[in-house]
DNA sequence: GTATCGATGATCT
DNA sequence: GATCATCGATACC
């Protein structure tokens, strides 16, 4: 996917870009190499939801949620670190949650990164996915270019999208805006 | 300055 | 299923 068709599809509504980017592939380029995964599972964080981080305001630590769309979103939960994708035109605050996404390349270096081999360890929920691609607080604001870091078209078949609530949230948790891949192997819980 | 609290994961049982 | 590790942003004094 080239970054045209990404500015594109970063400000379509973003429950649609959260569908979109299902079955798409996350790349990025670390020093040991490239590393790529099919994502299997996102969540979307929209206006007037107490459970987006951009609800409140403004703030050092999201700011990257009200910057430009296309670019990515990273803070640290406890002690782990989460990928967003920011959706809709500078200053919204919209983003997408990669949840979960199935090795497809590189897969030694996650392995080493994340210091396991069962392939469903590797990056099944939004902290592995960020150790196993090497990604931290330094990503943040990243664009996604497909230089260092980018998202292309998936070859195969997506199939089955289930809709569910978002997990791991305390509020905000009526609106069905967690999607996966229904059945996949990878995602992070059922 | 200090306390609280998570969009989590690992490690128990 | 429950607990805890662990840390930065935020809220409150």
């Amino acid at each position: 996917m080239k970054l045209e068709a990404c500015d594109k599809l970063f400000l379509r509504p973003t429950r649609d870009v959260a569908r979109e980017l299902l079955g798409c592939v996350l790349f990025r380029e670390t020093d040991a190499g490239r590393v790529a995964g099919r994502i299997v599972e996102t969540e979307a964080y929209v206006a007037d939801d107490p459970a987006n981080h951009a609800s409140r305001g403004k703030t050092r630590r999201n700011a990257s949620m009200f910057g430009p769309p296309g670019h990515v979103y990273v803070y640290r939960i406890h002690q782990v670190y989460c990928l967003n994708v920011v959706t809709q035109p500078e200053g919204v605050g919209e983003a997408v949650l990669i949840r979960a996404v199935e090795p497809v390349e590189g897969i030694p270096i996650m392995e080493s990164n994340r210091g396991t081999a069962d392939p469903r360890m590797l990056a099944r929920g939004p902290g592995r996915l960020c150790q196993a691609f090497g990604i931290d607080k330094s990503v943040d604001g990243s664009p996604l270019d497909g230089r260092s870091l980018g998202i292309e078209r998936g070859t195969e078949p997506v199939g089955e999208i289930t809709v569910r609530p978002r997990i791991g949230i305390r509020v905000g948790t009526d609106m069905l805006l967690r999607f996966y891949l229904a059945g996949n192997r990878f995602i992070s819980k059922r």
